[in-house]
DNA sequence: TGTGAGTCAGTTTTT
DNA sequence: CTGACTCACA
């Protein structure tokens, strides 16, 4: 049970012995330590869930049962009375870790736990106090969430207002440094003004002011705002912050390390009440730096809250020996730290491997072979991932494994709620449920095409922005008016009257049926079914999908609130795939092997957090590399190659200091492949025949995917054997494919299958290249060796 | 209004 | 080498 804490997790034959919460409590106050969900917890852990009052600061190593503390800790602040569930704050960063929580407080102490209305992330629950109080910030309470899309489309338009050359002073930088300011918790009038100053030529305090005053009028807020209005609304409503600070008598912080300023400080004004504020971390898996993260946030608890308990979780249930020695060796580099040491009773196991490849290309072929091996060994390639520094390095690596046939998974990557249908879709909900929403409005007015360009909407920003009234409105009034072509006129005059009448069937209508008719009416439905690009199928289904979720909430309003705040999509769990994730996507998960290829100066540590940071930069680089080691439970395996394409140009690379950090005693040198002998290393070993991998699944699979393509194209150069060759196999291999004059046995029009894409049509042929209409993932030109006909 | 060439930059990412 | 974006042109 123990074993698996931290991410599994379910928490196993528990919740069947756990009593209700009633009798619990009952049970509690006779025999306080008789409770069962005590049991099992180790000293530490048992020490941070039951020292109940005061500040407490867990430090939580990775793999030490972190989360376990936490719903435990709440579950025995309502099992012995202490709290009732809405007494409670607990915040996460992710709601997926709040989900998570949900699920294992409910386990714990059954349906009582559930109904903890103040457990939720940073943002939900800075929303639901805003809701509450949001005249006295200067909103109504159905405010709109802005999303960074939209965040970004005011930003230009508040640029253009101010006459700025958007060319110099581009949007995306304002936006960041104004995520800047108030992730540092800065309202406009607090930004130092050597900073506001540093903008366009002195403006940016004033674009900062204007973008609020842009989102007041807009009824709206972006992220920010969840949070650094709360702290206005406190300062300057100190009765409001009172009825907060008594109501919470509880607080409780996952991932402290991970706070920025803004965050801190609405945390520490909620806890100057009862002060019972316990916060969980790890400052050695603070990675987030570069979007605020303050590690002195965590680094400073004590100084913070004066009396703080510290307790240490340090026996780590995760990972065997040598992984945890080569994790715990890393990190005891970096200076800025509070110091911890995990220990593990578990055995010494594998040491972690380390390998070189002549390039990233036979990098990634090594280690599809690797993972093919351990398949073959019967190893679940459900606990395999490969984690990467950066998302460029995963193109090679998914390549080798659809060439291999080597299912995976990739995780993170574009969400379902990012998708232009979708984020369309949203805008009509939104332009109806709130006429207000000029982002939204402006969205969606020429989606699908009807004839509303940029000139239609120019007049109406003008004429909306002289009577001050939002752009709906301004557009019923100009349809009144003749200052409109006809043709526009009309045409606007049916849009605003669509909306109208969406709006009216909001009262009468369930709301997906709503949603199914704006879709169908505004004609953007049609949209797609005309296009005749391959993805359009899967925008519609995408929209399909949207609609059915939109059945699992009460009304609209619940609706939009869920989309813009809790955004992530639910993925397919326990599918018998390989992982494929950057470092950051891979905290707070484990696998028993863990793949960590490109540990090379330059892209691990990353050159430009050292420069951008320097010093800061390279521990939190560390850091990373800490995070990635200890997400395996059996078996660590990097690699490094000594050239890679940066920027599409060939560079060579030194192995990452990173690899001589670890202690030796826990890595093993893995032997490097025939070419790699040059230079004196630690990996100079005599050379393995190649031809040993000529054995495995993969050659095999690969050598009968080139049969069936022809055996022509990019596959051929597979049939030069791989070893034996001195200089860079890349180059060998583009001049095969290259050189590869025959046509291809392919032709336009052909139905074609491919492991990635799936299904589609061929639609043009340049000698091996196919230009291929995928059913699902729509044109893509791809080499006919990875096709097969069907 | 839509396309095609040309330009330019190019970690990590949640809410 | 990509992909995102702009700008000129039809």
């Amino acid at each position: 049970m123990q074993k698996h804490s931290d991410a599994a997790a379910a928490p196993g034959p528990q919740p069947d012995s756990a009593p209700t919460s009633i009798a619990a409590r009952a049970m509690a106050t006779l025999r306080p330590g008789a409770s069962s969900y005590l049991e099992g917890l180790n000293p530490e852990q048992r020490r941070a869930v039951e020292t109940t009052d005061g500040p407490v600061l867990v430090l939580a190593g990775a793999g030490t049962g972190k989360t376990r503390v936490l719903t435990t800790r709440i579950a025995h602040l309502i099992a012995t009375g202490k709290a009732r569930p809405y007494d409670i704050l607990a915040v996460t960063f992710t709601n997926k870790a709040a989900r998570e929580m949900k699920a294992r407080i409910g386990a714990l102490i059954g349906p009582a736990g559930e109904g903890m209305p103040w457990l939720g992330t940073f943002h939900a629950i800075g929303t639901k106090i805003l809701r509450r109080h949001a005249e006295l910030v200067g909103l109504k309470s159905d405010f709109t969430i802005l999303g960074t899309d939209d965040q970004l489309r005011l930003m230009k338009q508040v640029i253009a207002d101010q006459n700025i050359d958007e060319k110099r002073w581009p949007a995306r930088a304002l936006g960041h440094a104004i995520d800047g300011w108030k992730n540092r918790g800065l309202a406009p009038e607090q930004v130092p003004p050597g900073e506001a100053g540093a903008f366009a030529f002195g403006k940016g305090g004033a674009l900062y002011t204007a973008y609020q005053a842009r989102l007041a009028t807009l009824n709206a807020v972006d992220f920010g705002d969840l949070l650094l209005l709360c702290l206005k609304l406190w300062r300057e409503n100190p009765d409001v912050l009172e009825n907060y600070q008594s109501r919470f008598r509880y607080i409780l912080v996952d991932e402290y390390q991970d706070t920025n300023v803004a965050q801190y400080l609405w945390l520490r004004l909620l806890a100057q009440g009862h002060r019972n504020v316990a916060c969980v971390g790890d400052d050695d898996q603070s990675i987030y730096g570069w979007r605020g993260a303050e590690v002195d946030n965590i680094l400073r608890f004590e100084h913070d809250f004066p009396g703080a308990a510290v307790i240490r979780l340090e026996r780590n249930y995760r990972s065997t020996g040598h992984i945890l020695a080569a994790a715990s060796g890393l990190i005891a580099r970096n200076e800025g730290r509070l110091g911890k040491t995990l220990r593990t009773e578990d055995e010494a196991g594998e040491r972690v491997t380390v390998s070189g490849a002549w390039d990233s290309e036979e990098e990634a072929r090594l280690l599809a072979e690797s993972i093919e091996s351990l398949q073959a060994r019967k190893h679940p390639l459900s606990e395999i991932a490969v984690l990467v520094r950066i998302s460029a390095q995963m193109r090679e690596i998914e390549d080798r494994f659809v060439q291999l046939g080597l299912p995976y998974r990739v995780i993170g990557g574009p969400r379902f709620y990012e998708r232009a249908e979708i984020r369309d879709a949203l805008a009509y909900l939104r332009a109806t449920a709130n006429p207000a929403d000029d982002l939204a409005f402006e969205r969606i007015i020429n989606t699908p095409k009807r004839g509303l360009g940029d000139a239609t909407l120019q007049q109406l920003h003008a004429h909306a922005r002289a009577e001050r009234i939002p752009l709906l409105l301004a557009a019923r009034r100009l349809i009144e008016t003749d200052e409109l072509k006809p043709r526009v006129r009309s045409t606007l005059r049916a849009l605003v009257e669509s909306f109208s009448r969406w709006a009216r069937s909001i009262e009468t209508m369930p709301h997906s049926e709503v949603a199914q008719t704006i879709l169908e009416e505004s004609g953007y439905t049609e949209m797609w079914q005309k296009d005749r690009s391959a993805d359009a199928a899967g925008r519609l289904e995408n929209l399909k999908e949207f609609v059915r979720s939109m059945e699992e909430f009460p009304d609209l309003a619940g609706f939009l609130e869920h989309v813009a705040l809790v955004m992530d999509a639910s993925e397919a769990e326990g599918a018998e795939r390989v992982s494929l994730m950057t470092l950051h996507a891979a905290k707070g998960l484990e696998f028993d092997t863990v793949f960590l290829p490109g540990w090379e100066d330059g892209l691990f540590p990353n050159q430009r957090a050292i420069d951008e940071s320097g010093r800061a930069g390279l521990e939190e680089e560390r850091r990373l590399a800490h995070v990635g080691l200890t997400r395996a439970r059996k078996r660590a395996k990097l690699s490094f190659a000594v050239n890679r394409r940066i920027h599409g140009l060939w560079s060579s690379t030194i192995p990452s200091r990173f690899i001589d950090e670890l202690p030796p005693a826990s890595v093993d040198v893995v032997e490097a492949p025939a070419h790699f002998s040059a230079g004196a290393s630690r990996f100079d070993r005599n050379p393995a025949p190649f031809g040993s991998s000529y054995g495995t699944p993969g050659w095999q699979r690969a050598q009968a995917n080139t049969a069936a393509s022809g055996g022509r194209g990019f596959g051929s150069s597979y049939n030069a054997p791989p070893g034996g060759r001195g200089g860079p196999r890349q180059i060998e291999g583009e001049l095969v494919a290259k050189s590869t004059g025959t046509p291809s046995a392919y032709s336009g029009g052909m139905r074609v299958f491919h492991t990635k894409f799936g299904p589609g049509t061929v639609a043009g042929v340049d000698g091996n290249k196919l230009t291929v209409d995928f059913d699902k993932a729509g044109r893509k030109m791809v080499l006919d060796s990875f096709v097969q006909q069907g």
